[in-house]
DNA sequence: CCTCCACAGGAAGCGCAGGAGT
DNA sequence: ACTCCTGCGCTTCCTGTGGAGG
């Protein structure tokens, strides 16, 4: 076996050597909690209005924060929470505050655990009874004399929301001294209509909505975080303006925004250059696009891969199969076909296919996750049928699949 | 005009997994 | 530990629909 011996420089010489545009990498990243937070003063003066009583030893309402993703709902209220903490700390007021997120602690007796696992940090709580768990919460306010803010982020993933909801606001009734506050944070705008209505009317005695920013607004936040990310001057300012405008168009979420000019960030980087262009923000566009596609059909069902994978087959092959010469639809496929194809396919995986009717609807659901579009069939063509076409380019999506159904099976 | 084609999509029911109730 | 129930994924069966073809 041979050796290779580099002789006067060590490989992690150039790499050292090498500049980075980064000076903070952190910061442009999605889960950075930035010190100011522009375009949110608004809500941050009513959130800390509303929870400023507290300092006076007064409880203060329940707050519901609603907005979709990437408004700044979770970093606003975060920061307001550390800047009472501080303040409380100065002052020698007890308030104290827990912040859950109710994706990993989706249920009432995990919400609870991780509050008593907060509190006692020297204790692990492992299991103990739901009713125990309960009390050592409420002793903890007790024992406190103060006030208890509980922040549950993404509280629609809570299954038994209402009796969690009901133990913490119950426990003002049981609690001589002391009080304990919700503030809860969702993005989902259906979910506050479909709680219980007593749940609903403690839960969201005060609410709270954060709005989509714009272009210009996202263009700020952009700016703010390459700031403290790249040295200065590493990003045009052009391509700050297409990652705010994309950002923009398509939801008003920061964290796209902010994703892509990390994403351009890397890209730059990777090949040697010392800016950010138009270019890298384009190709990172594209590359968050590709992942999301990817990650998309990687969550699909197998059968519905198959459907999926039967569709980009045919729209390469084009042989043997019916054609359509029309106007708008040229190149779409006839639903019977696509079936056909699906099931043969199906056969070669070793699986078995669904009937006609199941595959129907898988075809619909394609259609609204968007990876196909449908149209009926119209003048022109014989029947009533449903015509196909690939949302995206076939080819990739073929080889996504064939390396998602090979390791499936 | 009627018939047939090529499906769409509703209704009922079936087998199963997993949670609630006892 | 046991049954009971419920929801889910799916099949079977069926009726409906819009245009082509004779």
């Amino acid at each position: 076996m041979g050796v290779l011996i580099f002789l006067g420089e060590n490989v992690f010489e150039k790499e050292f050597a090498r500049e980075s545009i980064f000076i903070d990498r952190d910061a442009i990243s999605p889960h950075y909690l930035p010190e100011k937070l522009p375009f949110r003063e608004k809500q941050i003066e009513e959130i800390s209005k509303l929870l400023g009583v507290a300092l006076h030893g007064k409880r203060p309402d329940n707050l519901f924060v609603y907005g979709p993703t990437g408004v700044g709902k979770t970093a606003t209220v975060k920061h307001v929470m550390q800047q009472l903490q501080d303040f409380a700390k100065e002052k020698n007021s007890k308030i104290i505050s827990t912040y859950i997120n109710c994706r990993n602690h989706n249920s009432k007796y995990r919400a609870m655990i991780k509050c008593v696992n907060d509190f006692y940090p020297n204790n692990y709580f492992v299991g103990y009874s739901a009713s125990f768990v309960h009390d050592k919460v409420l002793d903890f306010v007790r024992g406190n004399e103060g006030t208890l803010v509980v922040v549950l982020d993404e509280i629609d993933k809570v299954k038994d929301l209402d009796d969690l909801v009901y133990a913490l606001t119950r426990a003002n009734d049981e609690l001589q001294k002391g009080a304990i506050s919700i503030i809860g944070i969702s993005n989902n705008l259906m979910f506050k209509e479909r709680l219980d209505p007593r749940t609903k009317s403690s839960l969201c005695e005060q609410e709270l909505v954060f709005a989509p920013y714009n272009a210009s607004e996202l263009k700020a936040i952009l700016e703010q975080r390459i700031a403290i990310a790249f040295k200065p001057n590493s990003v045009e300012n052009s391509a700050i303006n297409i990652a705010a405008a994309f950002a923009a168009k398509e939801s008003g979420d920061a964290r796209t925004a902010v994703m892509l000019l990390q994403r351009a960030g890397e890209l730059a980087e990777k090949n040697g250059l010392q800016k950010i262009t138009d270019e890298e923000v384009k190709k990172a566009k594209s590359k968050v696009e590709e992942e999301v596609i990817l990650n998309m059909v990687s969550a699909l069902p197998e059968q519905e891969q198959l459907v999926l994978y039967a569709i980009s087959a045919l729209t390469l092959r084009k042989k043997g199969i019916r054609k359509i010469t029309g106007s708008a639809d040229e190149g779409a496929l006839y639903s019977g076909d696509v079936y056909e194809e699906y099931a043969t396919l199906a056969k070669h995986f070793k699986a078995e296919a669904v009937t006609a009717r199941w595959y129907r609807e898988y075809i619909n659901e394609l259609e609204m996750y968007g990876l196909i579009l449908t149209t009926a069939s119209g003048a022109g063509i014989r029947g009533n049928t449903t015509l196909i076409k690939l949302g995206f380019d076939a080819e990739k999506i073929k080889q996504v699949l064939e390396k998602e159904l090979m390791q499936g099976s």
